[in-house]
RNA sequence: CGGGGUGUGGCGCAGUUGGUAGCGCGCUACGUUCGGGACGUAGAGGCCGCAAGUUCGAGUCUUGUCACCCCGACCA
């Protein structure tokens, strides 16, 4: 496998869209850099929806939601995040609309121009934080552990469905504490959050990092990450958790009184993750037969197909499925029975396959015969055949084996694309030939970090948690350093 | 914003030196089929992205224009 990616790689965007477009996730829609998601996209979306929002509630939080416009001043209080976002941002200049008076159309009205235009949020920390000072006065009012399910908009010159959208669905969290510490926890335990869905759920592997702070979140004091690997040996930035230090606070004015009896900034945090996940879950385990869904995520994870030559052969099938059925649903697994006689047994296979359905049964004359079904599973493309009263025990293993099988295929295929370079001459080579990480040593210096990013278009994605200490030379400059850093080129 | 490419039935495409549009998939009906995207027969569906121009005549040539895709720059 370490290998297949460099094959697929010269066509991956085509490979990509191809996925996508078969499995009906999503399509571009008439607006420029919008994104369709479609019914079974947005069935996966929904799948990822609850198991965040349950583990956010989980760590305490509580769900609110802010508006989608935020006047153009609040996003310049803090002068980072607006040098940031400004290049990017969709604005409001009028209200209304009038006929036309030189034809049939409608054109802005010039006398509905707004006395201070409004940016439609590209993400929500000014708008929240002016919001905050009203809710924060005093410590018994922290700490505030907001998350906002919404959408947001980015004017990106280039798009590619999911993984880079103008506009785009996501979760926001925003925090507010009274100390350092327990923002710089808070910050801690959701990319920990992040990390445990990315690879509990969604079966892929993640390297848990701090970014260097070129790239780091404008307005932030630190940026976490998890950062995945494709198949194509690019890196994905999946997840971010930011300690924003009192940066909001003072921007915002956002002060309360500590049991001292002192006036003091609040310390705050944000994090989110978007529907860049599902382009991310695409290109972690598809395959060239199509999507390939990790059980804990996929909307429909067993199909059966009976398969049949005439309406009492049909209905013997379906006595039995039923019963079927119902054991899979009282362990809580999603069954969609495919009895639509408009399409051929043949045609089923395939559509589902293509959809990255991890289980489908399959049961004919064949198997009634002998009470038992084959069963096909989607990582492997196996086929065996199990007895039917025992059924939904089996199935419930097995999607817990496949679950587990794509998780540890994807470390594998994530592990063997970790390289070390020790000279620039291995650092682009291993780059332009193995793709992947590659983990070098660098100076530390944002300039340097730029350099490399010209010259081998790859970016620090990291500098991984408990990364250990290690002399040596940049890669770049020569001047010492003291640690490995992960570079890759990245989506 | 640079560099390249494509616009022709719902989708994917062909269309020669200009002569009035075709193929595959899909769709509809009927029949035979049904354990890996079935087959036969009969149908429906297009002012060829848009606008000017050249010409007796333009899908084809010229100019303009719009849209989309790919590769960069930018980014989750």
């Amino acid at each position: 496998m370490a290998k297949d990616f460099t094959t697929r790689a010269e066509n991956y965007s085509q490979w990509y869209n191809d996925i996508v477009k078969k499995a009906d996730l999503a399509e571009n829609s008439a607006v420029r850099g919008c994104m369709v998601i479609k019914p079974y996209g947005y069935a996966i979306w929904e799948k990822m929806h609850d198991a965040l929002d349950k583990m956010f509630k989980e760590t305490g939080h509580t769900n609110a939601y802010f508006p989608l416009f935020i006047p153009k001043s609040f996003l310049s209080r803090e002068a980072e995040h607006v040098e940031g976002f400004a290049k990017e941002c969709a604005v409001i200049t009028h209200y209304r609309l009038k006929n036309d008076p030189n034809g049939g159309g409608v054109v802005v009205d010039p006398e509905a121009k707004l006395e201070e235009e409004l940016i439609v949020r590209p993400t929500s920390e000014t708008i929240i934080w002016s919001t905050y000072k009203n809710w924060i006065q005093s410590y018994r009012d922290l700490p505030v552990l907001c998350n906002q399910w919404a959408n947001v908009v980015r004017w990106e010159m280039r798009t590619r469905l999911f993984l880079r959208t103008a506009e785009f669905l996501w979760q926001e969290g925003h925090t507010a504490h009274a100390t350092e510490q327990e923002a710089r926890e808070e910050t801690a335990k959701m990319l920990g959050v992040y990390a445990d869905f990315a690879e509990k759920y969604m079966a892929m592997p993640v390297v848990r990092g701090v970014k260097s702070p070129n790239e780091r979140f404008a307005g932030a004091i630190d940026t976490y990450c998890i950062e995945a690997l494709m198949q194509d040996g690019k890196a994905l930035q999946a997840g971010t958790s930011h300690f924003l230090g009192q940066n909001f606070a003072k921007a915002f004015d956002v002060q309360f009184l500590n049991k001292e009896n002192k006036l003091e900034y609040v310390w705050a945090t944000s994090w989110g993750v978007s529907t860049r996940l599902i382009g991310a879950l695409i290109m972690t385990h598809s395959d060239d037969n199509g999507l390939v869904l990790p059980p804990k995520l996929a909307p429909i994870q067993v199909v059966i197909i009976p398969i049949y030559k005439n309406e009492e052969q049909l209905k013997q099938i379906s006595e039995k499925v039923e019963v079927l059925t119902k054991k899979l649903q009282a362990r809580g697994i999603s069954v969609k029975y495919d009895d639509d006689d408009s399409q051929r047994s043949g045609w089923k296979f395939n559509e589902y396959e293509v959809k990255g359905v991890p289980v489908r049964v399959a049961i004919g004359p064949r198997d009634l015969e002998n009470n038992q079904a084959e069963v096909a599973r989607r990582d492997t493309l196996e086929k065996a055949s199990y007895a039917l009263d025992t059924l939904d025990e089996t199935i419930e293993k097995l999607l817990v084996e496949i679950q587990a099988n794509l998780y540890n295929r994807s470390l594998q295929f994530r592990d063997a694309n970790i390289r070390k370079a020790d000279t620039w001459d291995e650092f682009v080579s291993l780059l332009d030939n193995e793709a992947g990480f590659v983990y070098a040593h660098w100076d530390g210096t944002t300039e340097t970090e730029e350099k490399i990013k010209e010259l081998a278009k790859a970016t620090i994605r990291c500098i991984p948690f408990d990364n250990p200490l290690e002399d040596g030379k940049c890669i770049l400059t020569g001047k010492p350093s003291k640690q490995r850093v992960l570079f890759a080129r990245a989506y």
